[in-house]
DNA sequence: GCAAGGGATAATCCACGAGT
DNA sequence: ACTCGTGGATTATCCCTTGC
């Protein structure tokens, strides 16, 4: 059955059961990068989309609600029952049984940003400013330590990635905010990761311990977090940084700065 | 306030060419 | 002959602005 699919379209199959979720615009930057143009990208990629979902391999889900520019929404997309079972034999196992329920619009809007971040991130080692040496997912990315009363539990940042200047190799665990939790929630999770920091687990592990990026919508929302960052005395402001998405290449490419290389900086 | 108009973007149609 | 990729042209749909 998956005879006539080309090694793309398994990419694609596969890529969309990682992400979950995924519109017609990120598959289109994920897969169809290297067109004469971005347009007739488009053109293909929402082609290969209808051909997966004529084999109902693929299901669409509602248009994206909200929004604020115009023109139509991108399909979001999902792996069927059927997709799954393939991917199962693709991989030579068993295909784990999942719903999808169509998921709340604030969860599929979070998902959706994570993917946008780490799409801002391949995009930068596509044009050259840094190389991806590694990168974790949910629940890949997952650190599990103890908390301040003994307890197992996970710090769970959104995404975990490695990357490679000519100077350094830099560590990044990303939280991508969307403007909707309250700064407590956000304070909360600057501790957990404060507390895993202490730990040493992730130095021990890994040689060094990575720079906490949170990447927010706008810059109100980033000079909220971070003065409550700075003025949270037992939060060391070093281990975090607080970024748009737009900047987010040349704070990576800068090694944790955006104006280039930190001299003697975390490598 | 409301309908018409305009901008923006996604989806679709179609003709053409390359590969098999 | 058939399939697939390409890209110009067209259509569909949404949101925002404008004029009344």
């Amino acid at each position: 059955m998956l005879a006539h699919l080309t090694e793309r379209d398994r990419s694609i199959l596969l890529g969309l059961a990682a992400h979950r979720y995924l519109t017609t615009t990120q598959i289109q930057r994920l897969y169809f990068y290297s067109h004469k143009s971005s347009i007739a990208a488009a053109r293909a990629a929402v082609r290969v989309l209808a051909r997966l979902h004529s084999h109902t391999l693929i299901m669409r889900l509602q248009r994206r609600v909200g929004g604020f520019d115009g023109g139509s929404r991108a399909y979001i997309w999902a792996v069927t029952d059927t997709g799954e079972k393939a991917i199962g034999d693709l991989k030579n196992v068993s295909s784990k049984r999942r719903r999808y329920d169509q998921p709340s619009t604030q969860f599929l809007d979070h998902v959706l940003a994570i993917t946008d971040t780490r799409l801002e991130i391949i995009e930068g080692d596509r044009t050259g400013a840094f190389t991806i040496v590694q990168t974790q997912m949910e629940p890949q990315c997952w650190r599990p330590y103890l908390n301040r009363h003994g307890q197992a539990t996970h710090l769970k940042p959104d995404l975990f990635i490695v990357t490679q200047t000519p100077d350094y190799e830099d560590h990044w665990m990303i939280e991508v905010d969307r403007g909707t939790e309250h700064l407590p929630t956000v304070l909360r999770k600057c501790h957990a990761v404060q507390l895993y920091h202490d730990r040493g687990i992730e130095q021990e592990r890994a040689g060094v311990f990575p720079l906490t990026v949170w990447v927010v919508p706008d810059a109100a929302r980033r000079l909220k977090i971070e003065a409550a960052i700075t003025a949270t005395a037992t939060l060391d402001n070093e281990l975090f940084r607080i970024i748009e998405l737009d900047n987010l290449t040349r704070l990576i490419a800068g090694g944790g700065t955006l104006n280039g290389p930190k001299p003697g900086g975390h490598h």
